[in-house]
DNA sequence: CAGAATCCGTTTCGATACTG
DNA sequence: CAGTATCGAAACGGATTCTG
């Protein structure tokens, strides 16, 4: 089961998106979509970090909430592609401040102190 | 224990910033901080769903990132004030575009499907 | 008031093996 | 190729109690 939680705090933008892309592999998810579709073993190899259940798991949720969307072309070997939708474009600003704030971060711990 | 694992992998500046903020409340605590410097029990009352010690272990976390500065005021009763950094303050920007992608969801749910 | 320490349940993650 | 199933480990989160 588990089926889809997503219990969203009515009032709360904030809390409205941290459900949706505030794990741990969404936004990486949507990073490697980004450019366009891809199939579920590009994803996993251009992915190395994340096992093939969560990968799986994470492209569900974002399918159920649709910022992606899922092709089963029913063809012999299978063949089966993702895409964003509009909607899901319309989390790339998320990505591109998440990833901005890495480059500043990254770039202020190395020439100054911080990470023990 | 449990120091700080921070692990961030070198070279992805995404998952830098999702280690550091992917959490269910850093973003949370960095709204409530943004308008200025607050005491830890007005946080308590800002947010009241998380719990003590996450919010405590949370401030350490990003005061230990130096997003935030804890000063403590050796007074009694005590007093113990945090406010953003100007590091802190350049992740506002990911905390904008999370707040606003929330808004563009909740209007896509609100007339459309989606959320079974 | 602002935390530290402890205990404990839930959720998430990941490696492996298996299927159509 | 694109998943599903299962298991165990680890992280996360919360309630309670205690301290200066």
């Amino acid at each position: 089961m588990t089926a889809t939680p997503l219990l969203i705090t009515p009032g709360c933008p904030i809390r409205t998106t941290l459900d949706m892309l505030g794990g741990k592999w969404s936004l990486l998810v949507l990073h490697q979509l980004a450019g366009g579709a891809r199939r579920f073993g590009e994803l996993r190899r251009l992915l190395p970090d994340i096992s093939e259940k969560v990968l799986v798991q994470q492209l569900k949720q974002l399918a159920n909430a649709e910022l992606l969307v899922r092709t089963n072309h029913g063809e012999v070997p299978p063949r089966v592609e993702y895409h964003l939708t509009a909607l899901g474009q319309q989390a790339l600003p998320v990505l591109a401040a998440t990833a901005e704030f890495g480059r500043v971060y990254a770039a202020h711990i190395q020439n100054g102190r911080a990470t023990p």
